[in-house]
DNA sequence: GCCGTTTTCGGCCCGACTGTTTTCAGTCG
């Protein structure tokens, strides 16, 4: 039973959890989950991986690499068999409940005899809870809360959500203010708003009230409330004084305990306020995040970069890549027309475009087949070929003639390859049968890659967030096949599939394969999307040379010329 | 459990807020 790398990170985390509750020490807790991250961006299996090689890996030592070994090969490691034997099945999912730590687990299974979500709400029901030291009605409450928003499965949410109660807040705060945390990051989804501004507390806690759902903390330097079934959080910063808590609140968690351990080998400390020199005592503030890297001896690290992946390493030699950015991208690669199941007319999807200050957008309606409405057949393909060209004749912004064919269920495409052959780039998609297993699916992927007129896997994980799974592709085999055939992995900017992950972007660019970014609009609002695949692309550690769209026309792969 | 231009043992980021406290533990970010 060979596991996939994710599989095996899913399990050093699920260890964390168990030693976390059984109070082991948390530097070790913090160990496990580090490893679950490292094992998590590796682009080898570790099944293929030595003890050695592991090793090798900063934050896997000999003790880790066994047990990484062990799992990799079995699925399980004695350690974990012996914590599972020792810990009820239920207690793990408790960790998760909001204001709900280790300790507070440990004391509810010791002591009340609580093994699991049901247990936990009916303690707290009949007021068994409070009767614990340190514990009282308040706190009751909560957990009843907590437990309640937990059955509600309250998932992260899209960034198209995040972007909206962002501005919502930013509207009524009565200074300036920046958005932080993970939606700053780019990072595919939200968990909740993190935003820094530099009004006054006082007025803008008033503010917030206004608009909050609830308050679930207020005071004179943070403020956390819910508004929108959702968590945001408020950090004040004194005017001119933002840079150090812009970066400690966009993190991420990881980035910043490097950047305080950097500080120290400099007999400095870091904090939301400033770096204090610990000789002297006296505190430096600072205006922006820049002066703050650069009292660090750092370059800026780019926030879609901080995630300690090796970025932090790059930014104290100084050779941190060049990243992607919007300006770079000359057209769209993935755009739904009135011919197939899109609002947008052929003229229509032009003047966007152009609006856009575009070169190029790539039309890639879908072909005829089950389950989409109005695919395109062959003949109705010829006949918007036709109307592109006519488009074109007066339109800036060119229309690319394109199609999003369907990868049937045995690899075969649903449009006859003489066909594909007149269009200028094709976009292959699975849109059936997505419970195919793992190597059935990356089989037929694959198949679609070696067919000579596909330039571009469209969303290859086929997840809708909060809707479907990914399916069990793996990407490792999709990227080397994409590699081998020459075809373009596509970073999809619709907010509900963000679809390729990050740590799969960065293992492709860093295998030379290129990326396609595509909104994939319906409409031509959708068209503003493709920040949220350039925000992608950049957390993949991409420059412009390794995104398609940033190419010139006349430099398009495909029949563009 | 990891790691070493102070260390092979003793460290491991730092601070805000709440509830239940009478000086702080737990959780969170």
């Amino acid at each position: 039973m060979a596991m996939t790398n994710r599989q095996v990170a899913a399990v050093l985390q699920e260890i964390g959890q168990l030693l976390d509750i059984h109070e082991e020490n948390p530097y070790k807790v913090r160990a496990y989950e580090r490893a679950a991250e490292l094992v998590g961006m590796l682009d080898r299996p570790v099944a293929t991986m030595g003890e050695d090689d592991l090793q090798a890996v900063p934050g896997i030592g000999k003790a880790l690499a066994e047990k990484i070994l062990a799992i990799a090969a079995t699925g399980t490691c004695p350690e974990r068999d012996r914590l599972l034997a020792a810990t009820p099945s239920g207690l793990p999912a408790l960790l998760a409940l909001q204001g709900v730590g280790p300790k507070t687990v440990g004391r509810l299974w010791k002591v009340l005899g609580v093994e699991g979500i049901d247990d936990l709400e009916a303690a707290a029901r009949n007021r068994r809870v409070r009767a614990l030291k340190g514990f009282g009605p308040k706190k009751e409450q909560e957990i009843l809360r907590a437990v309640e928003e937990a059955r509600k499965g309250a998932e992260r949410m899209t960034v198209a959500e995040a972007g909206l109660i962002a501005a919502a807040i930013l509207a009524v705060l009565p200074g300036e203010a920046r958005v932080a945390g993970s939606l700053r990051r780019g990072r595919s989804t939200v968990g909740d708003i993190d935003i820094v501004t530099s009004a006054l507390p006082g007025p803008a806690n008033r503010a917030l009230r206004a608009i909050a759902e609830s308050v679930v903390e207020e005071g004179e330097k943070k403020t956390s409330l819910r508004i929108r079934g959702r968590q945001a959080d408020i950090r004040y910063a004194r005017p001119g004084e933002e840079g150090a808590m812009l970066l400690y609140l966009t993190g991420s968690k990881a980035f910043n305990i490097r950047l305080r351990e950097i500080a120290r080998t400099q007999g400095m400390r870091l904090n939301e306020y400033g770096l204090t020199d610990m000789a002297t005592g006296r505190i430096s503030v600072y205006r922006t995040e820049e002066e703050v890297f650069a009292a660090l001896g750092m370059a800026p690290v780019p926030p879609e970069l901080r995630e300690d992946r090796g970025e932090v390493e790059c930014a104290l030699r100084g050779d941190l890549p060049l990243l992607v950015d919007e300006t770079d991208i000359r057209g769209d690669l993935h755009v739904h027309s009135d011919w197939s199941d899109g609002a947008m007319s052929l003229d229509a999807i032009a003047a966007a475009g152009e609006e856009r200050g575009y070169e190029y957008v790539l039309v890639t309606d879908h072909s005829a087949s089950l389950g989409i409405a109005r695919g395109l057949d062959a003949s109705r393909l010829q006949k918007q070929q036709e109307a592109i060209r006519r488009v074109n004749r007066t339109a800036s912004c060119t229309l690319l003639s394109g199609v999003e064919v369907d990868i049937l269920a045995d690899g075969r495409l649903a449009l006859p390859s003489t066909v594909l052959d007149d269009c200028d780039l094709v976009v292959a998609s699975v849109h059936s049968a997505f419970r195919q297993d793992a190597d059935t699916l990356t089989r037929r992927v694959i198949a679609a890659m070696e067919h000579e007129q596909v330039d571009i896997v469209g969303h290859p994980t086929g997840r809708l967030l909060g809707r479907r799974p990914a399916t069990a592709i793996d990407m490792a085999r999709v990227i080397d096949a994409a590699a081998l055939t020459g075809t373009a992995l596509e970073i999809n900017a619709s907010p509900v599939r963000m679809d390729l992950d990050d740590i799969y972007i960065r293992q492709a660019k860093e295998k030379g394969v290129k990326l396609a970014i595509g909104t994939d609009a319906h409409s031509s609002a959708e068209l503003s999307h493709i920040g949220h695949g350039v925000a992608l692309a950049r957390r993949g550690w991409c420059s412009a040379g390794d995104v398609l769209n940033t190419c010139r026309r006349a430099d398009l792969p495909g029949r563009c010329q």
